[in-house]
Formats: structure tokens, sequence, C-alpha cells
RNA sequence: CGGGGCGUGGCGCAGCCCGGUAGCGCACCUGCUUUGGGAGCAGGGGGCCGCUGGUUCAAAUCCAGUCGCCCCGACCA
């Protein structure tokens, strides 16, 4: 797969990574002044190399002592205030409200659902010793919150004037997983968790399926990432969920990255912990529920979404800076006048809207790269020809485009600027993905071709083992069955089975 | 758990084969000159060479253990 990818001012372009894998490019090319990325990887040479350095030279996070947690740096923990900040109006928009539940849960509350215990055991950090002793329970470090949360809302659901109960929390988790990558997998991550209680299981799934529509809009409006909204199959749902709806994204090198998920979880846990309601006939009936995350994973999709050979490149809507100042000047008269005039400019300005870079250690080549490394949206030249021309350059982090603009009336143009490199980011990433989505009917086409990346729309006839078959053969899995696949009659791609509709399959990661 | 790589000033590495008491680049500090795409020169500070044990007059270097980290695969958001 290495269709033609437009993108805004430089030529499409698209390539390897010296291992078979289409590398799926949006973005730029580098400008002229030469090399710049210090030490970034090309994403051409080796695509998760690149990924790493990246994150850690856009000072996005570091390692931890502690093998498979990282630091989350101010530059990277700035983009999740700001994924928190829009989400959190989104969720409080639907009804939602925010609590906290204890990140200690007892052993044997993760034991009552079958499933779940079953699905999460493995991955469960346990605290055995506190206070010098052995505990009498061990504790484990939740890996997510129903047990806790359904523990609790048996003591507060009675009656069906009791629900529906909206609730979401911003925590920490913890899974022990046997492979970390910074952001898209690590043993502990930051993410929010809604638990909904309802009375009927329509009103549980209008609710699993109204917050993955929230995820969705979200991802593009604020992440400028586009995704496939879907539900997932029997075997990649939630442990101990009904069913699971998912938001997936593709990355650059073509692979899928599941950004969401909501669980529409029946009345399992209300089971599992005996919650029951009374409802207006006087009869006693198991409460509905549902659960849905996102995660700093997001962050990891956002890198691996718009980020370029030269570094960062984050979206206005959530950069933690959207625009910085690069003064320019020769001796102490031009430093003046140059910083004199930028801080007239600004004066009215929103201080967390800007930054004027004044230090004085460095040149202004070295905080063009830097800034263009963290991935600031907008950059701007001010010098002594420039306040003698009463204008500003303007340099926008996706395009590289330098544009000449007024100092008068600056932030109305830049504000346009910023809209339209949201608009921008999303677009090329839109259109990744368009391209790199097709449709595939014979097996033999697919298992050659999925290696290098992109989205296969087969037909699948729904049974497990040809799920199975395909990722043992191919590594590659059922992403989702989209919500707006069309009813169309076809054969199971590897089985020859009648199927109804194509479902979205991909190696992932 | 398998495969690969790596542990030497803050970071990146050389030195190890052939033992002789540690070096380079970046960063840092001081000063002068510089400043529209990662500045130059001069001077300076900083390291029980991952850990333990062994061989030896002598170990970063050889031997035996051990610990840790990263990358790639099998599980997961």
């Amino acid at each position: 797969m290495s269709l033609p990818v437009p993108v805004c001012t430089s030529g499409p372009f698209s390539w390897s990574d010296g291992r078979g894998r289409a590398i799926i490019v949006g973005s730029l090319t580098p400008h002229s002044g030469g090399s710049m990325a210090k030490g970034i990887t090309k994403r051409s040479d080796d695509y998760s190399q690149w990924y790493i350095d990246v994150v850690l030279k856009g000072e996005m996070a570091d390692y931890s002592p502690v093998k498979g947690c990282m630091v989350i740096r101010p530059n990277g923990y700035g983009v999740w205030e700001n994924i928190q900040r829009n989400l959190d109006r989104m969720f409080k928009e639907t009804g939602h409200v925010n609590a906290y539940f204890p990140m200690l849960i007892p052993e044997s509350f993760l034991k009552k659902e079958a499933e779940h215990v079953e699905g999460f055991a493995p991955e469960c950090a346990v605290v055995t010793h506190a206070g010098g002793k052995l505990l009498e329970e061990p504790l484990v470090i939740r890996p997510t919150s129903e047990t806790i949360i359904w523990a609790m809302y048996k003591n507060w659901i009675n009656s069906y004037r009791d629900l529906p109960i909206l609730i979401n929390q911003w925590a920490n988790v913890c899974r022990w997983e046997m492979r970390t990558r910074l952001f898209l997998r690590t043993t502990e991550f930051l993410w929010q968790e809604g638990h909904t209680a309802h009375a009927t299981h329509e009103e549980a799934e209008e609710e699993t399926y109204k917050m993955v529509h929230v995820y969705k809009t979200f991802a593009e409006e604020y992440l400028a990432m586009p995704v496939i909204a879907g539900k997932k199959t029997d075997q990649e749902k939630f442990a101990g969920a009904l069913h699971t709806y998912c938001i997936e994204a593709m990355m650059q090198d073509g692979r899928a990255l599941q950004a969401g998920t909501s669980h529409h979880l029946g009345q399992n846990f209300a089971k599992a912990f005996d919650v029951k309601f009374q409802d207006a006939e006087k009869n006693l009936t198991y409460v509905h529920a549902s659960s849905w995350g996102v995660s700093t994973r997001l962050i990891g999709a956002l890198i691996m979404t718009h980020s370029d050979d030269n570094g960062l490149v984050i979206p206005p809507k959530l950069a933690p800076l959207p625009v910085v100042f690069v003064p320019i000047w020769r001796n102490d008269d031009e430093k003046a006048t140059v910083l004199g005039r930028a801080r007239e400019i600004t004066a009215d300005w929103d201080p967390l809207f800007f930054k004027i870079d004044d230090r004085d250690q460095y040149k202004p080549g070295y905080k063009f790269a830097e800034w263009e490394v963290k991935g600031i949206p907008i950059r701007i030249e001010i010098g002594p020809r420039d306040c003698q021309n009463n204008e500003v350059v303007v340099v926008r982090r996706d395009t590289s485009e330098k544009i000449t603009m007024p100092m008068n009336g600056l932030i109305t143009n830049l504000r346009k600027l910023l809209e339209d490199i949201q608009a921008n980011l999303f677009n090329v990433a839109k259109h990744r993905l368009d391209t790199h989505t097709r449709d595939c009917v014979s097996y033999e086409e697919y298992v050659a071709n999925v290696e290098e990346g992109g989205f296969y729309r087969i037909h699948w006839c729904g049974d497990r083992a040809c799920e199975d078959r395909l990722k043992e053969e191919t590594r590659s899995t059922i992403r989702c069955i989209p919500f707006d696949a069309p009813e169309e009659s076809g054969v199971c791609m590897l089985c020859g089975k009648p199927s109804s509709r194509r479902v979205i399959a991909a190696q992932a990661y």
C-alpha cells in the first residue's frame, strides 16, 4: 500500500521503513535550512524508534526508574490537561458528574465477576504487605474500577428514583503488561472511567452508544484524528461486558490504534455485587450498567497521527502553548526595541496563549528548532526589520509555511491561522485514513498486503474460528464492525460462508 | 517467557580483543565576540567505569555470577 497522499504545500510521498511496512506520511518535508531535527530517527528508517525519539526530544515524557512506567513531563501533561478540560466539559454537558474512588481494591472484589477476573487477574499488581505486616486480605491496585464502584452502588441504589447514576472519575490505573511503550501502553496510566447505572437495558445501551460518539467527536474535533466507530467482536470485548463499542484510529504507519472504548455491561456487575432496585411496579430488578474510558494513550495516538521527522506536531486546540515569539536582535538597542514591540503587541493577550522567548543564552536558530521539536503550532519571528515594517513573520508548524502579517490585528489573524492548522491536520489525517482503507475480497490478497498497513474492509461470517485464524496467520485482528457499515451480502473472506456486512481488519498497536 | 542490544561525568559514545589507574562530543560554569534556522574562541568544574566475587604486583579491560534498562515477538487501553 503506497497510495499517494496529498499534502498542503509539498509533494505527496510515502515510503518504506526498511522492513516492508509502508510509512504513510501525510505531513511535510523538512524545509530549507538543512537537517533540523537533531537526534530524531526518520519515520522512513525506523517508525517505532522515530516515535520514541519524538516523545523524548519533544519532552512529552521520560522513562522512570521502574520498568514500564513513565514520567509525563510538562509538555505532555499540558496536553493531557487540555484533553481533560475539554472532555470533562463534554461529559458534564451530557449529564455526568465526577467522583473519586480509591485505588486499592480488596482482592475478593475482583473475583466476583467471573469473566472480569479472568480478563484482569494476570495483569494485576497486588499489595500484600502494609504497615510492616502481611495483610489479611491482599489489595489489588485497580486495573479498572468496576468492582469497587459497584460495591458502592449497591449501597446507593434502592429505587428506580435513584437511577440513573452517571459518574465519571479521572484516575490512574495499573496493568502489568508484558511489553510497554511510552503513552501507548505503560504499567501505570492516567485515564477517565465513566460508570453508569440504569433502570433498563435500553437506557444502558443508549448511554454506551452515546459515549462512544462523544469520543468520536472529541477525537475528530480536538485531536484532529479521524476515527472509525463501531462494535468490537466478542473476542475483543471488555472482560465482563455484553458488548464493547470503540473508536479506531489509523497511525502513519497504517496500523490501527484503539483510542477509546464504551462497554455495555448489562446486569453482569449488578448480579456480581447484588445491586437491585425496586421499579414503579414494585418489582426488584438488577441494575443495568455501562462503563467507558479513554486514557493517556490518546497522547500517543496524537503524536503518531500528526508528528513528523522534525518532531512533535500538536493540534492547536490541545497545545499547551499555541504561540511562541522568537525575538531577534543584534545588540542591546535592538533587543530593547524588539522586545518592547513584542510586549506592546501582546499587552492585552491571554498570557496562556503565547510566550515571548527572550532567553539570552540561545540564538534564534536554536529556539526555532526547540519549539519545532516541541510541536508548538505557531512561531512568530520578530526582528528589527519587522519592527520597522510593522509586521511579523509567522511560521506554522504543520506546513512550515512562513507568512508575513501586519502587527495590527495580529491576534485575529493568528486565531484564524490556528483554526486553519487544526482543520489541515484533520484533513491530512482523514485523507490518509480514507485512501488507506480498502475493500478486500480474497484472503490471498489480504495476506499479501496486510503487513504494509492500512485498514481492510472484509466480509466475515462472525465465527470465532475464522477470527482466530486471521489472527494466527496474519498477526492482524478484526478491529471493529463499523456502525455505518452498510448491509451488503457477501462471503466470509476466510471460510466462504455468507456475510451481511463488512468489518475492519488491520494490524494494530 | 523467547530473540537482539546496552550498562563508563547530566546526555550520547570511545577505550575492553592485546590489563598499567579514564578520554571524546554535547550539555554545564566564567569571559569576550556573536544573534533572521541548532554560534565561535579561550579558560574551567564534574566520573568509587551497573553490582558482587575471583585471577593478578596491578582490572573499565580477563573469568564467574548477578541486577537493571531499551528494542523486536507472544498478552493488553
